[in-house]
DNA sequence: GTCTATAACACGATAGAC
DNA sequence: GTCTATCGTGTTATAGAC
């Protein structure tokens, strides 16, 4: 409540194991018991230092979201300057969009999972922290881009990087089980070749022509 | 176990009760309780008629999704007769990956939530189920759009084809509340501008042109 | 096939000693 | 700040009467 006692193992341990658990089980698919046993702390250490388990889960979630919504929103401005006048290149829109995400997830794959669920189905009390979170970068990220495809109406636009969110999303739930799913077909070894080939497919869709109206 | 009686209402009153519920909350966040109380059934009725709330819950799931892939098919099947000796037009593939979901959520709309669900966060015991219903109609589209996009290898169809669907999960996930996302931008009263949208993204990412090999 | 009653257990949360 | 012990509640599943 004061200063940040950063030193604090245990709180850092529980976060770490919690974030690991409910992204693989989900809130309701992970109990406390399971967190503190995973991070070697009482059980009793959750509710001391979180107050609640839906406390915990909102704080694991935005330990995660924000350094990525701010890295986003970081390259989107380097981008813009380095734009000038012309509008942003659409692909590096869409780069800036979803490279924070995967470079985020180096060394901890479990986290990508996390990210999936909770804007693809999450628990019912976080759609207000979802709502905020989502909302704030969606708002920049709209505007940029109807500069660059100023041949689309806002709702257009809007409909599309939900599509493109939606793919990031579920390639991100299934990092961990894709070469099984195709069994074999693809890989998931060249982190950089999955980026670049999701951000083709998401610039492709993003600029696709207008649909006519029926 | 022999013949279905199927005049049984009680059966069909928890699997439609269940299917609503479990779409909304999820496998772990909803319980016989309610499931048996929102059916007007007795507590003790699904364990007598399904066995276990897991054996109710993939009922539920293939009740759904058998149908879906078997239009799907069928569509597939009469797209692939129209073009004779010609590769089937992306666009007509496509449609018969997608359309099929949307109509069948036809006055039911948590019936996409459920499917979202499934594909993006199934309970661990769903997975051998999923990959089941996955890669049967997975294995089919894949070989028939390698004839489509012979420019593309395997691999990079099977990951496009991946985006496509993550794209289609997310909307149909959201279908209730991109209104409220959106900030009234998205309207989602015409599915069949909609399905259309949806449509025009999918083909535009698939037919994108090939990565180019760093 | 439907019901009541309950077994058997797991859950989140907390009180209170250290 | 950490621990043990436990409270109160809710869960799935089932036994057994009707």
């Amino acid at each position: 409540m004061n200063l940040d006692t950063c030193d604090d193992a245990t709180h850092e341990r529980i976060l770490n194991a919690a974030e690991k658990l409910f992204a693989q089980h989900g809130h309701d698919g992970t109990t406390l018991r399971e967190i503190t046993k995973a991070a070697g702390v009482n059980l009793a250490a959750v509710n001391y230092h979180f107050g609640s388990k839906q406390a915990l889960y909102t704080e694991v979630f935005q330990r995660v979201i924000r350094p990525i919504n701010e890295r986003r929103l970081a390259i989107l401005a380097d981008a813009e300057q380095l734009a000038g006048d012309q509008p942003v290149p659409l692909r590096a829109i869409v780069d800036s969009f979803i490279r924070p995400v995967f470079e985020m997830a180096r060394g901890r794959p479990p986290f990508l999972l996390l990210m999936s669920r909770n804007f693809s189905a999450p628990p019912a009390f976080m759609h207000e922290v979802m709502g905020r979170e989502f909302g704030k970068v969606a708002q920049r990220y709209l505007q940029v881009l109807q500069t660059s495809l100023p041949h689309l109406s806002p709702a257009e636009v809007f409909w599309r990087m939900f599509y493109v969110t939606g793919s990031m999303l579920f390639v991100a739930a299934h990092s961990q089980s894709i070469e099984r799913l195709s069994q074999g077909l693809c890989r998931s070894d060249d982190p950089d070749a999955s980026i670049r080939r999701l951000i083709d497919f998401a610039v492709a869709g993003l600029g696709a022509p207008k649909t006519p109206v029926a």
